[in-house]
DNA sequence: ATGTAAATGCATATTATTCGCATCTTGTCT
DNA sequence: AGACAAGATGCGAATAATATGCATTTACAT
């Protein structure tokens, strides 16, 4: 029996399909597409429509459970769990690797924007460029 | 006869159309869809099918004439001109009001990624949150 | 245990973006 | 200037991600 299984949030009405959704993004160490958890479930024995992972992904970036990106403008959102500290990407333009960022350089410059008559909720921030393996060509 | 006009870039075969995505983009001071472009042509007397616009931003793109960026991870990207000056935005979950601001955070924090092998070609940063009008709900 | 509101399975719709191909333009070479 | 080749556009149709509709099943409060 897995954390997420004893911390359900609340308000959330607990099923099959959205424990495994829940469970593959705590294991994920990044972001994930909905199909990707679809075939990830398909392997766990628990299976899902691609139209419920979709609404389960929904309901939980409404829920502020997961977060929502589209690394690189790609045509497919990826997602993620909503860990509540700063995580940033680089991605390869190459070969699209994703590394993960440690530090925020956000983190001294959004306090600044609120007195500019924005209250600030959140942000998104990706670096693209060459990773080691792909910087000579 | 505009700025544009005179300094078409070089490698790029100059048309009606071209003309009239760039000169829109030069003009415009949010980023636009492919339809926005698409429309503002018709307004002005050219028109170009939708298809044609997206060859062109295309293009543009490669050849960085133009950036892409997808705001608040809609399912529509949007397209602004590459002014070749740091420009981010901040974006009203309410209203989508979208605001430029005007300094760069990551200035004093890339060359230090520059250093973990990862070789920086951009980056995106988007800010979200609630503008001036929209804070008291 | 039962009833009800809500979730899922499944198929089908929607929407942004891309592709194919015939026709038309642009820029080049003479 | 005229003609040609490379490439651009118009237009329609294809693709792919995501959303929706509805009948059936499930979770949970009573």
């Amino acid at each position: 029996m897995t954390e997420i299984q004893n911390n359900w949030p609340t308000g959330i009405k607990r099923t099959k399909q959205r424990e495994s959704v829940l469970s593959i993004l705590e294991e994920a160490e990044k972001p994930l597409s909905a199909m990707d958890i679809c075939s990830k479930m398909g392997k766990s024995g628990d299976t899902a429509w691609l139209s419920t992972v979709y609404r389960i992904l929904e309901l939980f970036l409404k829920k502020g459970i997961v977060l929502k990106t589209n690394i690189m403008n790609s045509d497919m959102a990826v997602y993620e769990l909503n860990r509540f500290k700063h995580k940033h990407y680089a991605v390869c333009i190459n070969c699209h690797k994703i590394l993960t960022m440690d530090n925020c350089p956000m983190e001294k410059f959004i306090p600044k924007l609120e007195d500019e008559d924005f209250y600030v909720m959140g942000h998104n921030l990706e670096i693209f460029g060459f990773c080691k393996d792909c910087k000579s060509h």
